[in-house]
DNA sequence: GACGACATACCAACCAGTTGGTATGTACAC
DNA sequence: GTGTACATACCAACTGGTTGGTATGTCGTC
């Protein structure tokens, strides 16, 4: 029953708060307001807003990367299958969300400050790049046990990221978040051709 | 040789300094300088900042849409063709340049204020929506010829846009361009794969 | 008694928006 | 054709609230 740390609760409020506002329209105040600390702790655990951004983009790796680590599709025997499950895991994790819920910190932060802080923007991009590299090793072996050797699982990995990045900007511009599950199943189309048995007869 | 008005010349500074800084971290006083106008100005011409965004929104799918409609893909006979070339001109355009001068404007005040500012964000949304609404007649009709009646050319037409959206977030993030390049040709292979002759024999 | 973890009080810079003007045009009466 | 009334487009200086950041103090623990 006892809360997090001062500094936890600052970086779980940047989680929520920056994905609802943006990372310039978030004021320090926000964010210790949302956290119930005063400016002082902020400043005690970051040296500025920046500093406090680029833990922020970490933060949300530490925080979902277990989520899907612990997913139960890693443990189905085919690749395919391992792939198309992580797409539709991402697809249940928007439903019935709202955007501020279910949309990425990483690539909400990116698109403000990748031509103005640059720490910050290799900050999200690690984050996000680092997230995608996790699938590489399914989507290998599943574009070889369909004899797609040309494509790269690389590319396809960060497609599928950038596919899921385009559906909360959807989601969100569209006022309408069951958009974002459009999305996802167009990705799983596509993989699903891609990952199919001889693509060429 | 005579500079456009001050109101235009504000909107395209808008298009330019909040596609590289995000809306909030946008200053008026940076609207203005860029503009070469005066504050003053600047409110004579909008109500408020907000206002001011709102009709950003309406100038970028006046700046765009042209580029668009005079696009020479519309003179393919075949819709298939059309929807590739489609793509094509819009993976053409983002080669060799900077996220700052082709990412979307719509896309990235949508993401900062969709939750605080409905105005701008439905704005926002219905300049992206309006103009996935032009790629759906093609669309449609590449879908009947391939004999793919049970897709939605719309859902198809948004998804694209969602694509292209999340392509432009990758491409900052990674602060690597061409990342959305690689986007593009995966959207490519998906639309021909869509669109190939008799999906199920 | 020193150090980490916070709180309180405060500041200088900045920002959206206001005020009070000027310059130029234009429509109409006389 | 010229004086009056009014509109549009723009400018420079100012204002009050906000923002990131600081200086200093307090409390519990090792």
């Amino acid at each position: 029953m006892t809360q997090p740390d001062a500094r936890t609760r600052l970086l779980d409020a940047a989680i929520n708060v920056i994905r609802a506002q943006g990372y310039s329209a978030t004021t320090v105040d926000d964010l210790c307001r949302t956290a119930g600390v005063t400016k002082g702790a902020f400043f005690h655990h970051f040296a500025s807003k920046d500093a406090m951004a680029v833990a922020a983009a970490q933060h949300w790796t530490d925080v979902t990367a277990p989520i899907f680590a612990a997913a139960p599709y890693h443990a189905r025997p085919e690749p395919a299958r391992r792939v198309l499950d992580y797409v539709a895991l991402r697809k249940a994790m928007l439903t019935d969300r709202s955007p501020a819920e279910f949309s990425c910190l990483a690539g909400t932060m990116a698109q403000e400050t990748y031509d103005t802080h640059p720490e910050i923007r290799d900050a999200c991009g690690a984050s996000i790049l680092g997230h995608a590299q996790t699938l590489i090793p399914d989507i290998q072996a599943a574009l070889d046990a369909s004899g797609r050797t040309t494509l790269s699982a690389r590319s396809l990995a960060i497609f599928a990221q950038s596919t899921l990045q385009g559906a909360f900007v959807l989601a969100k511009a569209g006022g309408d978040p069951t958009i974002a599950a459009d999305c996802c199943d167009h990705l799983t189309r596509y993989l699903e051709q891609l990952f199919a048995k001889e693509p060429t007869p």
